[in-house]
DNA sequence: TGTGAAACTGGCCGGATGGCCAGGAAATGA
DNA sequence: TCATTTCCTGGCCATCCGGCCAGTTTCACA
């Protein structure tokens, strides 16, 4: 390896927050061996505010829902969620519409939408 | 206030590549008035690697077809899409088709989650 | 012991969805 | 002028979805 002397990791920062991002911009500013990438260049990692997202309470859902939301959020079918748990078409219905409910959705497409906006599920 | 003196910065590392999250772990580790986040938790930002996702060339999807699109990250039906752009439902399916080709979706759902995932649409 | 929440299952049914067929109209560029 | 692309519309139909009804089991907690 010929770069073992220290790369330089150049670090984006993508924070809505001016405090905050001052903040940091002051810390990381003159550290060797790092600094912050100028406006629109490319940078190796990047330092995001995590999601204030409106999350009342993690909207409290069973593990069931979660397994559920999950499998729908992967495109699966009532039936596909079925077999992948074990359990019958009709008792993922009764999930989906506690989920429908609870995310104050209007089909499982929005549902789905909804628990990625604030954080519940990964995309 | 109380904590005006240094209200410590935590900050979470989300990192694939072993390498550099080492480094910068080694980096950012002994800074004072910032301090990495222990597993689990909650940090007031997060480093992030910035996503190569697969976005082969915007896909090339129409106008219309991204009108759709995005109706559809909102939870609506065909029928609220069609009177949303004043065509009919039979056109709307149309543009359902394509976009589920397009985006190799298995449903609507899928289509919406894997636009979002390659930053074609924004939830 | 009772009480409640969570998970599970079933039937029924109107409406939504998605795939297939067929076509027409307008704009772009060769 | 012709070809291509995009957008638009229709019918038909199998399937899926979601909401309604009803019920059972299991488990924790009072």
């Amino acid at each position: 390896m010929s770069e073992d002397i220290a790369p330089e990791i150049v670090l984006a920062l993508e924070i809505d927050d001016p405090a905050l991002a001052d903040r940091l911009a002051a810390l990381l500013g003159h550290i060797a061996g790092l600094r912050l990438a100028e406006p629109g260049e490319k940078a190796a990692a990047t330092i995001v505010t995590r999601d204030p997202r409106i999350m009342p309470e993690d909207i409290a859902l069973t593990q069931r829902e979660l397994d559920v939301l999950a499998l729908m959020a992967e495109g699966g079918s009532n039936k596909m969620i079925a077999r992948q748990l074990g359990i019958s078409v009709h008792t993922v219905k009764f999930h989906v519409g506690s989920l429908l409910d609870k995310l104050d959705a209007t089909g499982r497409t929005d549902a789905v939408a909804h628990a990625a906006r604030r954080g519940v599920i990964e995309l």
